[in-house]
DNA sequence: CTAATGTGTAACTAATATAGTCACATAATG
DNA sequence: CATTATGTGACTATATTAGTTACACATTAG
């Protein structure tokens, strides 16, 4: 897996950190130490999931398209992963042996049923409350 | 992340299927339909896990260093994946951002728990499991 | 001993994925 | 219409991944 699900969580956690302020991918980008137009691109992916809307133009910029109570880890790991499997399976095995005529199918059930149950432990959390966190440890430090 | 997970898990279910016997790298390159040397390299990971052993010489090949029963996906996940994670956070997000001073730290914890609940689904499985998975698999067809 | 069989492993290549960058068209605002 | 900001295509550099070759080393049988 690649980096974008993280990034697209810091994304969305300065946007609810913004409170209703439009965020420049500029301004987005500077905290998340890369490139305005990499952040733009993320936003598309983000915006297609119906978790970001954007505005053109000056005093433009993105926001997020509902409360952030409402907005789980899983939305956003579905967002960036679309349908590509996080335990991929080897292709091609040989036709002409019981195990590899057969493995795939067996490693896709119990594969699926794993990533379903991170999917569950990632539904548990909120932009809003990872915002939270975030406060609290700011507080502490 | 990679196909090893997959091919490793292939590769302990031929290991059971072979009843004993010693398997070598080749029938077992012949099964993932790959190369033996590659198979070779799994295997000595699978082997630090003390998951197989290997014999030398004629009549040799890998075994399972201890019945497949008692060996479960999260095993062999662990064996292969060693100790990287399996949903990478960017890095190197700005010091001088309240969220990119602390987002990393958070999603951390909340990232690992999720994987913590993908292992324990996957230690719900043994190769036994998945070899029965098979036959009864090959039964009905 | 030695020929044959098989593992262990280093070195290399090709293909793909990933992150980053640049340039410019397009849209909105005043 | 000048300015600000997004949307997006094209490109590059780097890392990862899978695959391949070659050969040293271990074991066994004859």
């Amino acid at each position: 897996m690649n980096t974008r699900f993280a990034v697209a969580v810091h994304i969305l956690t300065l946007l609810e950190s913004n409170a209703g302020e439009p965020a420049t991918s500029e301004w987005i980008a500077g905290s998340v130490n890369t490139n305005p137009a990499l952040i733009r691109r993320q936003l598309r992916e983000l915006a297609k999931a119906g978790l970001t809307r954007s505005q053109m133009g000056p005093g433009g910029g993105a926001l997020l398209a509902r409360p952030a109570e409402r907005i789980t880890l899983v939305d956003v790991y579905r967002a960036v992963t679309e349908d590509s499997d996080i335990i991929p399976i080897h292709e091609s095995p040989n036709p002409n042996c019981p195990v590899g005529r057969t493995i795939q199918a067996c490693l896709e059930q119990r594969f699926q049923a794993a990533e379903q149950a991170l999917e569950n432990e990632l539904g548990r959390t909120t932009i809003a409350d990872l915002l939270s966190s975030i406060s609290s440890f700011e507080c502490e430090a």
